[in-house]
DNA sequence: TTCGACTTGGCAATCGATTGCCAACGCGCT
DNA sequence: AGCGCGTTGGCAATCGATTGCCAAGTCGAA
């Protein structure tokens, strides 16, 4: 058999047996289950393991037990590449809470096209993993099959699929840019612009009702709100600068809401090389708390997400469900946003 | 046995044998082995399996085979969380052509400590993995084993290990920042302020050599030089950009080629905010590419890493040794940067 | 000394797919 | 009709760890 392609196995349980004198049972039971084997027995696997070098082959040991310890991450379909990090740093939650807990992160799908949605479903199905992590999208589909099929726990983590029965972990968008919205009321703005992201995206519903609704109860006419759409990226926040710098000087808003950091961005870069001063002539915040945002001129207001808190959130939700652990289909943490205003906003 | 535990497993193959009345044996000839196995019998088995919804068992195949098709990726100790995006970048381009070619990429060690490094020793020699990429780090050890005991192909990206066995695909560091010495030399700037990263990163080691080599060729006296610690992040930008304030106005250089962006995004908000104009009294230059730079105040000068390509060249270097293809241990992938002048530079 | 309760460790089946080996079969040729 | 070769498909061993079951051993109490 393996003659061409002798892969070094490292030692087996049967090694440490014999090493050890005893049978692979009492090794196993050894190294895994405490209280179960007497202390002198115990104490000569271990030595006989560590002479060996011995580690235990995860994947004869998954096959048995039929569960692995390894989660899989579904990435958003695009990676919104710009200036905000929240898709690393949530990344980087998730992994270190998973580790710390002796699991595994399995990425998927990073760059999301036909044959992708299969292969995360073929995965799921396949036995290799034991949970999900979606992040900023909705569960794959492929052939007749979905994500739901293989009969894993799900959570969401960033879009609120609570409704759809898949626990979420959540900002709370809606009062977090609603009290953005306020702050700049307070600070005397009287019209308003919202550039926004993509319509069907789950933020940016809540965020626009946010503006909206919050103008409302301040008693800002709808006529001056105007919304504008900036696709939460740079590109888009340069064509909503366009716009804003066509309407007539009278009829401009003094202050910007964006639906991110990178419309917020653009939208800046644009009418500062137009000419005008952010903020004495406009006041400009974003949304997501990208870290370069206190080190652009002017430094950008915006709403900061705890993209760590999330994460973590995430993985132990995940993990208790993993653990069997009954996790209501429709439990929502929240976590709150934190309002960093900085140079791009003033009175108006 | 799994009594209280009742995973549902999905059909087995022993499922679809039956239910295409053939053996085992056929069905897994017929689904993996083209040609080995009659075409109407194929046919009756694919039928078959489509039928039950079956999905092989990863797990018991990779027992089998004494193989799996998962990948490990070791991320940088610390993320370098700012504005460049070449750790997200990276990782996407590597996830994507390792999932065009039917591989698995696990995540490790997202942030390390003490625990971590073990944590990826015994995935390495729990065959659960194979094969390792390694991002800008080195190495991992642990106890008395390192990465290299587990016997698997490892190719290390961003950093040239090859001079230490490890196939390596790199930037050319040094040929990037030299054109950009020259290219600012060019426009006319005499003195010269360098921000460095950490002193022992393979970057910083190669891109303190090549301003200061090119600026010895280009006949620039090395008093005209100066050094500054900027520790690749925006603090040290900020600090970079104090000491420089610190001299005196005419001592103090034209042209500044920091580290990375972040580096020079720090420096550039501290000399704005301390009244300069960037570039009319100071010409500044990142390194990296990030997204951000194009939309600035002023837009960033930087030497863009190609990222993507990076990321192709270490999967598919990778997938060859793991499917078994000699690769001299210092071979060495070099990648061009590309130079992007921006508002940031200008005439002295 | 004997009995029962408890502890400890070994045997062997098991997870699901792969694959070496071989038997059966079909086909063409002499 | 008989022979040989190539193709097809089945049997059963195998990968390495886990675990139900049971036997042997230990200890204390009567």
């Amino acid at each position: 058999m393996a003659r061409s392609d002798d892969r070094s196995p490292g030692p087996s349980i049967a090694d440490v047996a014999r090493e050890a004198g005893v049978a692979t049972s009492t090794v196993s039971r050894a190294l895994t289950k405490p209280g179960r084997i007497a202390e002198p027995t115990r104490l000569k696997v271990e030595a006989a393991a560590r002479k060996l070098g011995y580690t235990v082959n995860q994947t004869a040991r998954s096959l048995r037990v039929g569960q692995t310890r390894t989660v899989m991450i579904v990435l958003p379909e695009t990676l919104y590449i710009g200036a905000s990090q929240t898709v690393l740093e949530g990344l980087e939650s998730v992994a270190r809470t998973l580790t710390e807990r002796g699991y595994h992160l399995l990425i998927a799908n990073v760059s999301r096209e036909a044959w992708t949605d299969e292969h995360i479903i073929t995965t799921a199905l396949g036995g290799t993993i034991c949970g999900v992590i979606l992040m900023a999208t909705l569960p794959p589909k492929a052939g007749g099959l979905s994500l739901a099929d293989a009969g894993l726990p799900v959570v969401s983590l960033h879009f609120d699929q609570s409704p759809e029965g898949i626990p979420s972990v959540v900002s709370n968008d809606f009062a977090a840019i609603s009290e953005a919205v306020r702050a700049l009321a307070d600070m005397g703005h009287r019209k308003f612009v919202y550039v926004g992201g993509r319509a069907d995206n789950y933020h940016e519903l809540q965020r626009v009702r946010g503006v909206r609704e919050t103008l409302a109860a301040l008693g800002v006419p709808a006529g001056d709100l105007r919304e504008l759409r900036g696709d939460f990226n740079f590109a888009g926040g340069v064509r909503a600068a366009q716009d804003y710098l066509n309407s007539a000087d009278e009829r401009r808003a003094t202050a910007v809401v964006c639906a991110n950091d990178d419309t917020a961005i653009g939208f800046i870069k644009t009418v500062t090389d137009a000419g005008l001063n952010v903020p004495a002539d406009v006041s400009v915040i974003g949304f997501d708390g990208a870290p370069v945002g206190a080190f652009m001129v002017p430094s950008l207001s915006t709403i900061q997400q705890l993209t760590t808190e999330l994460g973590q959130h995430a993985a132990d939700l995940l993990i208790r469900m993993v653990e069997g652990e009954t996790i209501a289909p429709d439990e929502r943490i929240e976590v709150p946003c934190q309002l960093v205003l900085r140079q791009s906003v003033a009175d108006a």
